[in-house]
DNA sequence: GCCGTTTTCGGCCCGACTGTTTTCAGTCG
């Protein structure tokens, strides 16, 4: 589980994504001109290395390129090429022979290599601009394969990806999700009704929802389905799948089956699609063939199962794989060996850290706060109110801070749980902390964020973050990333030192579960345990309405592949208290 | 271009829906 040897771990570093683009589009050519089987090969190339846990510069450098998984001694060489020079020749080469903008047009819903390709030879259409110019003079109806009804779609596309929705918030489509499936489980003709897609496997956006119905009365579902409240327009309509778009942008994908193959459909419909495809080419290799509609013998097409996913996976000798897992980073691998973490549960979270009072910016008093976590059943709860310098929101203060900490000793005399005293104090610019190392050390918890100067440059944030954590007074790290869903992005930090640095100073890293921030994300999660380092869920509370935020936490920590003994939140009283020493 | 518990050659995940067709190609998930 741990490995220590490399903490050069370099997170979704620029380098990894500057390359996955190139090989991604580099695909994108190679599908126009028609060429078999590269297209897919390039772009599985490009999805390792997007799930790679550290920089591609450093596996380059150990010379084990092709040992990431798709990359072979063609593609390796071609990384090298881009490493070392900071150009691709074939990539060049690529993009002289089309010149056309093929990242843009495939953005346009319905507008794939083959149709691209047309537009481009009859009309020399390059781009969007072009292609708008096109539809408004009606002149792509006259081509043949297109049609009045394929000019209508593309030019809804085009003005679709014009005022383009963002993903969706988790949490956003969370009552969503609630109001589809109450309505659809209201049916008589309804056996079963579930939610797959990224929302089942936990992501902190979607861009849409999945669900699954069993039923032996399609047609009724599908009527009722596109006929729901707030469906402002239909995209597809069929005997077994439908699709709708509601007034807010979000798509809603519906697919109803026969109970002996929920199972397999779901497995297809919860993905990821990357997961399916990996699935798939293993069934194949024990001689079997899965679908949407179960697992098949390879000769004869016998039907072997497909009622429950757990079927599917014993069947093809793989321990059951959780949803939040299924991303193809190493899942697979890890299930055939029975390697897969036994992922923490909502009943595992003993309590929760870093949540704020009216002595900040919150919205409750200590007391209103402390007796809701004893409501939900939680064990603990810490408050941590900001505090830091100007630019902060109504910040605690030295004179305030002891009469704070007085009255969480009151609130400890009121209520069945513990109560732990805290801060979340800014990390300066100069990595050090607004507040004495002796008052500190009075406190329970100790969060430590980044709230100000936050575009500094890598190195320097790096160096400002690390060297809080060796003043040895911080507890935890706050939101790590300060990034803001579709907001606002994250600082730069090298993740492989920052995570080193954690690890040595024990310091806990947080998983924030506020909608907006989701705080570290899965990918991270896992990297950081791979360095070795531990957890803390957190709310983030402003508000009474905002403690059960920690379930937001949870997903985060089980995509990241956190166990109990990961997560400071499942541990017990003391063992708790012993770890938050300093 | 990659890859191997049928393989170093010959495969490469699978099926629904739609539009333009007259049996299928393109796109999507």
């Amino acid at each position: 589980m741990t490995n220590h040897k490399n903490p050069a771990i370099f997170l979704a570093s620029m380098k990894n994504l500057e390359v996955v683009k190139i090989l991604n589009t580099i695909a994108d050519i190679l599908e126009l001109q028609e060429v078999p089987f590269k297209p897919q090969a390039y772009r599985r190339a490009a999805l390792s290395i997007e799930s790679l846990s550290e920089d591609i510069r450093e596996v380059y450098r150990r010379d084990e390129l092709e040992e990431i998984p798709g990359v072979g001694k063609a593609i390796a060489e071609k990384i090298t090429e881009l490493l070392e020079t900071g150009k691709l020749s074939y990539y060049e080469k690529l993009k002289k022979e089309i010149d056309l903008d093929i990242e843009e047009l495939l953005s346009v819903p319905q507008l794939g290599p083959r149709k691209i390709k047309v537009l481009y030879k009859k009309l020399g259409i390059k781009n969007i601009k072009n292609l708008e110019k096109a539809l408004e003079k009606h002149k792509i109806r006259a081509l043949s394969g297109f049609g009045e009804k394929t000019e209508q779609i593309l030019w809804e596309g085009v003005q679709f990806i014009k005022t383009k929705p963002r993903r969706f918030l988790y949490f956003q489509v969370q009552p969503v999700v609630e109001e589809i499936r109450k309505r659809l489980s209201s049916l008589d003709i309804v056996a079963k009704v579930e939610v797959a897609g990224s929302f089942r496997r936990g992501k902190e956006t979607v861009g849409d929802l999945d669900f699954l119905v069993v039923s032996s009365k399609p047609q009724q579902v599908m009527n009722f389905f596109v006929s729901l409240p707030d469906v402002k327009e239909v995209l597809a309509k069929g005997t077994t799948k439908s699709s709708i778009r509601l007034s807010n942008g979000l798509q809603v994908d519906l697919r109803v089956v026969r109970a002996k193959e929920f199972g397999s459909a779901m497995n297809y419909f919860i993905g990821s699609k990357e997961h399916n495809v990996e699935l798939r080419k293993f069934a194949l290799s024990k001689g079997y063939t899965l679908s949407e509609y179960g697992l098949f013998t390879l000769k004869g097409k016998k039907w072997i199962t497909g009622r429950t996913e757990q079927e599917i996976y014993t069947k093809l000798g793989l321990q059951y794989i959780p949803p939040e897992l299924r991303e193809n980073t190493g899942e697979l691998t890890a299930a055939l060996e029975g390697k897969l973490p036994k992922l923490i549960a909502v009943n595992d979270v003993k309590g929760v850290f870093h949540n704020h009072t009216v002595w900040s910016d919150g919205n409750n008093s200590l007391l209103e706060m402390a007796q809701k976590g004893e409501e939900l059943g939680l064990k603990f709860i810490s408050f941590n109110d900001h505090f830091g310098p100007l630019g902060i929101v109504h910040p605690l203060t030295e004179k305030r801070l002891d009469s704070y900490v007085r009255e969480i000793e009151k609130v400890q005399k009121k209520v069945g749980i513990k109560v732990f005293s805290g801060l979340e104090i800014d990390i300066l610019k100069d990595g050090t902390l607004p507040l004495s190392r002796k008052k500190l050390q009075e406190l329970d918890v100790v969060i430590a964020s980044v709230h100000l100067s936050t575009k500094m440059a890598e190195p320097e944030m790096t160096k400002r973050v690390c060297q809080a954590f060796e003043n040895n007074t911080i507890n935890i790290l706050g939101h790590p990333t300060d990034r803001l869903l579709e907001e606002r992005p994250e600082i730069a930090l090298n993740w492989g030192k920052v995570f080193e640095s954690a690890r040595n100073n024990k310091v806990f890293l947080e998983i924030n579960g506020s909608p907006k921030r989701m705080d570290l994300e899965g990918l991270k999660v896992k990297a950081a345990l791979e360095a070795g380092c531990k957890f803390s869920l957190a709310t983030d509370a402003h508000d009474l309405a905002h403690l059960p935020f920690y379930a937001l936490a949870l997903n985060m920590a089980r995509r990241g592949w956190a166990e109990t003994k990961d997560i400071l939140n499942c541990w017990s009283l003391s063992k708790i208290e012993k770890a938050l020493q300093k």
